[in-house]
Order: C-alpha cells, then sequence, then structure tokens
DNA sequence: TATGAATGAGTATTCATTCAT
DNA sequence: GATGAATGAATACTCATTCAT
C-alpha cells in the first residue's frame, strides 16, 4: 500500500482536485474521484492508504515543490526588500498558474477536519521557516527594525498573502493577483503611515 | 418553533459551543448537544428550525454584537493610530474572553459547509467596512499615504488579525492574546522597516 | 378518559373531517386537529382514549346512523325492488350530502393500518346485515333466484357501490351520484343480458 | 444504481412481499426486508433507488403481466359470456397462486400514499380498458344490453371482484376462491332475479 | 495489479402522548 | 376541566473501505 509510483498515483491526484474544484470539499466521493481518474474504486487503495491520505498527498504533491520554487528564486536576489517582494510575487503566480488547485487549497480543504488541517500546517511548516530566516536576514542587515517579533511577523505576511489569495479566488480568480504583490511588497515593509 | 425565547434557548446553544469546542464539528450530533443542555431531542426542535439552525443562532447571538462593539469603543478615539490599536485590542479581547467560543468560531465551524458559511461573511462584512472607513480617514487625514489601496489594506489587516488569533486557539490560547495588539499596530502601520 | 359528553367531542371530530379532508390522512397530526378545533392538543386526550380512537369515533359518529336512516327509509317500500333501489339511493345520497366526509371515508380513512380498518369494518357489519336480510326477503318472495348465494351477492351489492362512490371523490365529487342508483339497481337485479 | 439485474434483485423484491405479508406495511423497515433477503441494508440501494423503489418495482414484477395473462387467455373464446367466465377465473387464479402476494397487493400495498397508488391505478387503467372492451362486444352482438352503461358495468365488474378478492384475504385465504368465479359470473350477467 | 459488488455503522427529525400547572 | 411544553423512540440512506475474483 502506498506506493507512490506508476502513472496511476497522479491520475488520481489530479482526478480529486478536479472533482473537489468542480463538486466542493463535501461531494468529492471516492467513488467520483475514481470514475474521474478512470480507475476502480478499489484500485485507490492500492495507492492511497485512505481518503485523507489522497487530500494529505494532494497538498504534499501540488504544494511540495511552492516553497522550493520559491526558495530557489529569491537566492538570486542581493537585497532582503528584493528577496520579499520575489517570495510575494512567485507566491502570488504559482496560485495563479493553478486557478483549480487554488480553490482546492484555498477554500475546500479548510471544510476538512482539524486532523487533515494540522497536516496541511505541518507542510507549510517549511514555509514559515524561509519567512523566519528572512526576516532574521532583514534584522541583521540592518534594514528591518531589530525589535521585530518574527512569529508576529511571519503570521503577519502569511495571513495576509493567504487572505488576498482567499479574496482574489471568492472572486472568481478574475483580476491580476500577481500585480498585487508590489503595493502590498510596500504596505507590509513600510507600513500604512506616510513617510 | 423558533420561539427565541426562554432559558433553554440559551441553555442549548451554550450547550452546542460546549460540545463543538470538546468534540468539534463533526462530531457534534444534535443528541450530544441535547444531552449537554439537559434537555431531549425533541425539545431542540421547539427551539431551532434545524441543526443548521442551532450554529446560525450560535454565530448571531455570541458573534452579533462583536463589530459594533469595536466601533463603540474606537469612537471616543481622537486619532486613526489610537482607533485602529483599539481595534486590534478589542478585537482580541472579545475572543480572549470566551476562549472555547473562539474553539468554535475560528476553527471548527469553519469547517461547516453552509449558509453559516454565509452569516460569517454578512458579519465580516460589517467589519470589513469599519476598516475601510478607518482607512479612508488615516489617508484624508494625511496620517495614511494617500495611495494606499483600500481593499488591500483591508485584506492585510483582517488576514492579520484572523491569523493571529487562529495561531492563538491552536496553541491552546496558553499566552496572552492582546498584549500582541500593540506590536502588531505598530507593525501595521509603520511596516517591518526600521524608520 | 373518552367522556363523549360536551360541545369539544364534536368539534374534535369534525375538525379531524376538515384536517384529512384537506391535508390527507398522512399529513393529519394531532396537533393539527387541536389547532383546527380550536383547543389545546392535550385536550384531545380528554375526550379520546388516542388517535385511532378519534378516527373510530369519527366513523361511529358520521357513518353510525348512515345504515339506520338507510334500514328506516326502506321500511315503507312494499317490493324487495324498491327496497333496493331505495337502499342505493339513500346511500348515495348521504355520501353526496357530506362530500367532504366522503373523501375522508372512501379515500384517507383506508390508508389507515389494518387494525383501524378492521374496527371499520365492524361498523359497516350492520350494513352487511341488512343487505343479507333484504337477499332472504328477496329469495324468499320468489323475487330473486333461490339459488343465490348470501355471502357472494352481498358482496357484490356493497363492493359496487362501494367502487361506485369512490370513482365519484376521485373525480372531484363533480357528478350526480344519486341519479347512478337507478342504472345500477336494474344492472344488479337485472344483469348485463338483454332479456 | 438500479441495476435491475442478478439474483439479489429478485430476492430483495421477494423478501419485501415475505416481510409485508408477515408485518404488515408499516412495520417493514428497509432493514427487515436486507435480513430478509440475507444482505447488507447498503445493498438494496445497489439494486433500488429507494424504498418507495423497491415496492413499485414488487409491483410491477409481480402484477405486470396480470392484465396481459387474463387478455391473452380470453382470446381463445368464442362468445362474450364465455370470456366473462375466464376473466373472472383468470383473475382469482392469478391471486390464489401467491396468497402472500394477495396480502400485500389487496391490503397492505393500499395503505401507501405515494406514486405507488399512480403506479397501481395505472395496472387498473389496462384492466378496466379490457373491460370495457368486453362490455361494448357484448353489446354489439345483441348479448348484452343495448342501454348498458359502460362505466357503471365496469365499476360493477371491478368493484364486485375487488371486494370478493378482499374478503377471501381478509378470510386468511381459507377457501377456495376461483370456485367462485362462475356463481359470480352468473349474478352479474344475469343479475338477481329469477328468469 | 485491478476490479467493483458488498458491507454496515452512523444520525437528523417527527409526532403521539404525558403531566405539572 | 384545560393547557402546551416537554418527551424520546424510531428509521431511511450514504459512502469509505474491503476482498473474492
Amino acid at each position: 500500500m502506498g506506493k507512490k509510483k506508476g502513472p496511476k498515483y497522479n491520475q488520481i491526484i489530479d482526478a480529486a482536485v478536479t472533482v473537489i474544484a468542480k463538486h466542493g470539499y463535501h461531494q468529492a466521493q471516492v467513488a467520483k474521484i475514481a470514475r474521474e481518474a478512470g480507475v476502480a474504486d478499489g484500485t485507490i487503495y492500492l495507492y492511497f492508504k485512505n481518503k485523507e491520505d489522497i487530500l494529505t498527498s494532494l497538498f504534499e504533491e501540488k504544494m511540495g515543490r511552492f516553497v522550493e520554487t520559491i526558495r530557489t528564486k529569491i537566492e538570486s536576489c542581493q537585497t532582503v526588500d528584493e528577496k520579499f517582494l520575489l517570495l510575494m510575487t512567485t507566491h502570488f503566480e504559482q496560485l495563479e498558474a493553478d486557478k483549480q488547485l487554488a480553490i482546492v487549497t484555498q477554500l475546500e480543504l479548510r471544510q476538512s477536519n482539524t486532523d487533515l488541517r494540522l497536516k496541511i500546517n505541518d507542510i507549510l511548516k517549511g514555509y514559515l521557516t524561509l519567512m523566519d530566516e528572512l526576516i532574521t536576514e532583514g534584522k541583521e542587515s540592518g534594514y528591518f527594525d531589530p525589535e521585530l517579533d518574527n512569529r508576529l511577523a511571519r503570521q503577519m505576511i502569511f495571513g495576509t498573502l493567504d487572505e488576498v489569495v482567499t479574496n482574489w479566488v471568492m472572486k472568481d480568480c478574475k483580476y491580476d493577483l500577481s500585480a498585487l504583490a508590489k503595493p502590498l511588497h510596500q504596505m507590509l515593509l513600510g507600513g500604512f503611515c506616510k513617510r
């Protein structure tokens, strides 16, 4: 069980995204996912331990490279300032590139029970670590306020990005999301106040 | 039906909060709520139309005055700066005052798929309007950057507050939440950068 | 209990007829009957043992005089032939006089469980006896075939009358029912065949 | 869903007949039918849309050929007189052949309030048409009174047959039903009166 | 590997009846 | 007598998971 191999593994995950995006979390039965994937119900259980495992694997597969992509990209930047802008831009671009997936991760999977949400948080932990490193770097380089509370700053960045993406998804993804990175970057780093 | 009167009405709502906080949204059966409230299953239906009506009434009863309380409190403030600080402090204090309720509204009720989410959004709409007014006031008074995008600023504030509270709840409410208002206020208004 | 006295007793029975005719047997809850009667739910149980007792009492009260009326009327007739015609005419006239009641007895009460239907049959027993007497009289007077099987003849008469009335009710009582007595009388006594 | 194939489909229908005949319509729970059929509750829903679908399918499967059988049989008869006798005999014989089924169709299924009654009426409609044709044929051949009212004659035949069968069922099917066809035939065609 | 038929635990809601006032 | 708030038993249907083929 759990043979994370073969084309069917990915077929099933993609089918889950499609079904959840189309019918919603509570109407995404295993049988429906199996039909969408073109396999028998029982086949699902050759690749996944149970239904929850489909959802967490979905999150892992689809979001696993999410953070890595960001980390790689910002390496090329010189300043913390630039790094932050690129982090946000890349965050938005990646979600903008797969709107169906955005619906699933921003809206539908949040209806799942608390256990699944804890696993999602685990996956996000790498993202929070990255932000933490950036904040520390900013503080050490003298660019950020040295009194900054890392945890709060991190929650502020993540909470903001998440809320902005969720609003975009709820407005049917019909405006340019990555264009918002720049003004947000300015607001996060410079605050609301005039200088 | 729907008598919305008598001590039993409140007994049942309080029982629902207790049961959901203790067992989670998906394990909060009507029978369990009835037992906790000390009434028969059928009695629930003398006071509520159906199970969902319990949850929406819970939200209305418990959170209905949330925004109004904040709006009233900040009226006494002179400056936008003070208003923002008081908004955040009051936001945190109200949730801190009933930790069980915080668990229910921040984590459990978000798993619902129904009209309840619409009702939650209704309440939030009033909150977003209030934030909007504050932001505009800040811009007009020359305190905020006149180029500030209201929608983004609003999402930044709300996303930050929500994320901070959710983290506090997931850490079992074991630190002082309202004490975070001040540093957050500084970060939101002044940004991460040193001045 | 079961004090078959007072105006409320009749109020409740009339309310039951109205409610059943309007909403159907399966939607005729005790609470609905009580409201229609203008009494409290509990009051019903001062006059009736239980819900089934309302229905059997309804049948007794409303249909009890049914047979007696027929019996009295046909006493004035000279011949069996006349008696039969008058029996059928009176049967139809009585049901035609209260169409709501006809709906209840012909359609709705038949959906009741087998126990109630047995009680209804008890009440009808007097009617069958009357028919039996008439058939015997017809045979003894030499008017009917002496070989006639009383039981079958009785079932034929009752089955025919019942089916004719039921069809009339299902066609919304919109044609003249008692006018059918005469041709039916001729068919029952003379048969389908030409003479 | 609704595979209408395989031995289980018939097992379930037969179990429904058995359970309803034994415990009555209102005590025929799905779980009881499943146990009698030797399958799990959920299996029922692989073969039937819902509980009502079991009952309508039961009626279709068991009574669907009822009228057709009669129609085929009487084709071989020469005279209307013979046709009528055979119609009645076949009607009785078919019900006599499965007494449990007779209980279900004559008594229990009549307590239903649903589409089932419409379905029953549909089947009966074909029967009434057949009777109509016979009556017309009798009139045209000069055998029946040309003044005969088809509708009334039809209701008289059907009402009589139905009443006779119902009485037989209520007397626990303990006498010879089809033997009654002959005397009834004589009474219907020749009337009660001596000739 | 793959199938898909079969499983059976789990739950919101109705409504006849009671009984304290 | 009269009330009506409270009771609680009873039931169809879904769907994640299994296992014989």
